[in-house]
DNA sequence: TCCATGGACATTTTT
DNA sequence: TGTCCATGGA
């Protein structure tokens, strides 16, 4: 593909003049160079303007990543860098995979030796290690996750004598992370705002934290850019090598950098001032060497070892500009804004080659401390950027792109874009109201069917993998699920907690924590009673006291109490049964490999043990877990690299190769795309959700827009907007007025239909409050043409075609979804969904049935071929856990589970046991 | 140690 | 409504 730099050796010449015969003569390589003329003339621009900062406004759909990996293939082929001295850095492992494997696929395997290409985490993780000793670390310090976090902040909040009842340690690390994603040590908060926690104690707490943090050798997320950036401000001369070192920075989803992520960025992007400006344009040692990339294998930071810079004074405070920092914040309430007032004036240092691309439209995470300031202040903090804006669209077609645009031209306060597609217009965004969630979830899936029905009347295919449900809530993905398993229609929810997360894996790993480093005081904590030894509180209590009386870790009160008879027999023994069993494994250690290791010491502890005699549902699922979690170590060398890399870098395994709907939050969207988006749920108060409203205001309600737009710039081909007139919030139902954001699409550019199932009555009287009834609130909002189309149409549908009718003729809601399960197989007519679906999709997803219908009509419900189950059969259901199957009807089976109650469930949900 | 009970809680999520 | 948590009794 791409021209490899095997063909054009690495070297790194100082930049060339302007005018000078070698750029003429690079500018002239340039021009023809294959992977620039696949460019359109905007990306183009923002690949070649290598110098300066640059800012890529890059629209959704715009071909923002191949900008940025191109970019990095250009630096390279060009011979302004060798591959170690780029920065790019992005929010996600997702993201820093995906631009690895790109750029990979452009330069060859130079890209392998592209050691800062990662996340914010992973590479300020690797400089902390480098520099640990200066901000009080050891280079092995740990990672703490949200979990550890926690645990620590309740020990001390219960130290303080505080009730954590009424000061939850979940609060007090919200608004640490709060403080530290602005950038905030705890001498800078402000002191209204720390004030705020614990009786004003909020300040002490913090402190309190970090303290802790460093006698557990340990940094939690916010510190891998915190210290990071404390350590940069303390120690100039180590700052001074990385901005060497940095000949160019790239940076991913811009407008979602917080300020302590913005801070860091700014400190790198300086180039070194006047003193040595030899050393800013001379390439470092070994990248002058130009050498071949093949060189780059191994660790290319030679001449760059911890030792330079152990003997920098780290007193100096290097930029006094840093010394007036956000601790006295005029605007408490957003100390970020002095935080960044107290930078350097941008135009006293000379800015360097970095490029941010981004979306200010596509900010969604202003709640998590992202600061959409970054981007939209972007040209003011780095005098003299250029500009790009891509705003072709290569993704979705004219009527998506359009309605998408129109919406989000009501936010004010952004950059302005406006994208453009040459592709056809396509469908419209289709608007449909239901009446009520579960019609909704109803309406989905048979559309779904229908479009697969179509596809396959077509004889084409329309692949599951391409169809997807973004919800804004994930309360919202139940009903889909539920609808889902009723018609036997692959899912796949995405989200949720991650595998590192999961209970049964956070034990795991703390053992292995424990065997890697005895000196873990969390990770003992964790499993000194998991599985139950009887090791209680009060034996916890004693270890506590004894490790802090004589400052030892808590490994070490446990080996030295388990040989005195201060405790009782019963922990004591069981303790020092723990404790010979951690010296037995951390000798195992040394010789054996350590996914055997962990297989051992899993079996020994009794933890696999204590799963398999878990009863519950979802104990198989953990068992799975830790199965998956021992197969995964053997990717790694060794304990420590494996125990490195799973706090920050491992993700959740989907190698799931079965082709299913995706159902997600429009928050894990981003970045993604499919054919067919449904986008449930527009209803006032759920979207705009309604706390966003609340707490953010305008604000808050803008970036509920900007998730819209998200939502709609998913879709290629068929964007599907829902809403849903009463909804069940905490089991209470209300209704909904549908989304303003509704009457913010053009009409021109919607179609908008009944649900398909039929909604008769919509609107008609008897149904509790009619959305009519609630329309006043809104004024004349709901009074455009497109909205009183939807409104006629309301009247006339029925119950004709699918579905037996939900709502019995006295009005009263039948809520008993288990009843309608059964009627659909049953004794009424199934939905529409049901019939169609299963025969066109025959071929990949149940080759074995094929339901006889003709017209839509359902002839044999029980399709030739049965299920393979049988009554009296054990199964396993990923939701419902173990049961017994009690009655077999075609595919359908009804099972009693052991926990769930009887439930009919499609056989494909289920396995035997 | 296990289970029952009651209360609080119920956007969005990465690292 | 339903889930998760802490608490307290057996």
């Amino acid at each position: 593909m791409a021209e490899s730099p095997r063909s054009a050796p690495v070297s790194v010449p100082p930049r060339p003049a302007a005018g000078g015969i070698a750029a003429r003569a690079m500018a002239a390589r340039a021009s023809n160079l294959p992977y620039l003329t696949d460019l359109n003339p905007e990306q183009r621009a923002a690949v070649e303007t290598l110098d300066g900062p640059v800012l890529v406004l890059a629209g959704a759909g715009t071909g923002k990543t191949r900008v940025l990996t191109t970019r990095i293939a250009h630096i390279l082929n060009m011979g302004r860098a060798h591959p170690s001295q780029i920065l790019a850095v992005t929010f996600t492992n997702k993201a820093a995979r995906e631009m690895k494997e790109r750029v990979g696929m452009m330069v060859g395997a130079v890209a392998e030796g592209m050691p800062w290409m990662g996340t914010f985490h992973s590479i300020g993780v690797k400089i902390l290690r480098r520099h640990a000793e200066m901000v009080g670390l050891k280079s092995d310090f740990t990672i703490l996750d949200t979990d550890d976090q926690i645990r620590v902040l309740k020990q001390l909040v219960e130290a303080e004598g505080l009730d954590d009842k009424r000061w939850p340690a979940r609060v007090l690390a919200m608004l640490i992370d709060g403080w530290k994603n602005r950038g905030l040590t705890p001498e800078q908060v402000p002191a209204g705002e720390a004030a705020s926690f614990g009786n004003g104690k909020g300040k002490k707490l913090y402190t309190a934290y970090q303290e802790r943090l460093k006698t557990l050798n340990a940094a939690d997320f916010g510190d891998l850019l915190l210290e990071c950036i404390r350590l940069f401000r303390q120690n100039p001369d180590v700052l001074k090598q990385y901005q060497q070192r940095f000949r160019f920075i790239l940076v991913d989803e811009y407008q979602d950098t917080n300020v302590a992520q913005y801070l860091w960025l700014r400190l790198l992007s300086q180039n070194v001032p006047s003193t040595s400006p030899q050393a800013a344009a001379q390439p470092s040692p070994l990248a002058g060497e130009g050498g071949s990339p093949e060189q780059s294998e191994g660790e290319p930071d030679e001449g760059f070892e911890l030792a330079d810079t152990f003997d920098m004074p780290a007193s100096t405070d290097p930029s006094p500009a840093f010394a007036a920092d956000a601790a006295q914040a005029p605007s408490p309430a957003r100390g970020e804004e002095s935080a960044q007032a107290a930078l350097p004036s941008a135009s006293q240092t000379h800015q360097k080659n970095i490029c941010c691309v981004g979306d200010d439209d596509q900010s969604i995470y202003g709640w998590r401390g992202a600061e959409v300031d970054n981007i939209l202040r972007f040209d003011h903090d780095f005098p003299g950027a250029k500009v790009v804006r891509l705003e072709r669209n290569y993704r979705s077609t004219g009527h998506i792109l359009a309605a998408a645009s129109a919406l989000i031209a009501h936010n004010e306060g952004r950059l302005g874009k406006t994208l453009r597609t040459e592709d056809e217009l396509g469908e419209k965004v289709q608007v449909t109201g239901a009446w009520d969630s579960e019609e909704e979830a109803r309406a989905i899936g048979e559309e779904i069917e229908q479009m697969q029905r179509e596809a396959r009347d077509r004889g084409e295919d329309h692949p599951l993998d391409e169809v997807a449900i973004l919800v804004r809530a994930s309360f919202q993905m139940r009903e889909f699920e539920d609808r889902f398993i009723q018609l036997g229609m692959p899912y796949r929810v995405i989200g949720g907690p991650r595998f590192y997360e999961r209970a049964e894996i956070r034990d795991a790993l703390a053992y292995l924590r424990v065997v890697a480093q005895p000196a873990d005081d969390l990770a003992f904590e964790r499993i000194v009673n998991t599985p139950k030894r009887g090791l209680g509180d009060a034996a916890l209590q004693m270890l506590h006291d004894y490790a802090r009386k004589n400052k030892v870790p808590l490994t070490e009160a446990a080996r030295a109490l388990s040989a005195t008879d201060e405790m009782k027999p019963k922990p004591r023994t069981a303790l020092r049964t723990l404790m010979e069993s951690f010296g037995r494994w951390a000798k195992q250690k040394e010789t054996l490999p350590h996914n055997e290791l962990a297989e051992i010491i899993l079996d020994e502890s009794g933890y696999t043990e204590m799963w398999q005699k878990d009863r519950s549902a979802d104990a198989a699922g953990r068992l799975e877990n830790l199965k998956e979690l021992v197969r995964s170590m053997e990717e790694f060398e060794n304990l420590q690299g494996f125990l490195e890399h799973i706090s920050l870098v491992m993700d959740r395994d989907s190698a799931d190769n079965e082709q299913a709907v995706s159902i997600m939050t429009l928050h894990s969207a981003k970045g993604l795309e499919f054919d067919t988006v449904f986008l449930p749920g527009w209803e006032e108060g759920l979207f705009p959700h309604q706390r966003s409203l609340d707490d953010q205001g305008r604000a808050g309600l803008e970036e509920e827009r900007r998730l819209a737009h998200v939502g709609i710039t998913r879709a290629r081909k068929r964007a599907k907007i829902y809403f849903a007139a009463n909804r069940r919030i905490h089991g209470l139902w209300s209704s909904n007025v549908p989304s303003r954001f509704l009457d913010e699409l053009p009409e021109e550019h919607v179609e908008v239909k009944e649900a398909a199932g039929g909604t008769g009555g919509f609107g008609m009287s008897g149904y509790g409050p009619s959305r009519f009834d609630e329309m006043g609130s809104f004024g004349s909002t709901y009074s455009t043409p497109g909205w009183q189309r939807a409104q006629q149409r309301r009247g006339k549908g029925g119950f004709s075609d699918s579905g037996a009718p939900r709502y019995v003729p006295d009005g009263v809601f039948d809520q008993d979804s288990d009843a309608y399960a059964d009627d659909d197989a049953a004794s009424s007519p199934p939905p529409l969904s049901e019939r169609g679906g299963r025969a066109q999709s025959a071929g990949r997803l149940a080759p074995k049935r094929a339901p006889l219908t003709i017209e839509g009509e359902l002839i044999a419900k029980s399709t030739g071929a049965s299920s393979s189950f049988k009554v009296g059969d054990r199964v396993f259901h990923q939701k419902f856990g173990n049961g017994n199957v009690v009655n077999v009807d075609g595919n359908k089976l009804t099972i009693a589970f052991d926990k769930a109650g009887e439930k009919r469930v499609v056989d494909s949900f289920v396995e035997r046991v």
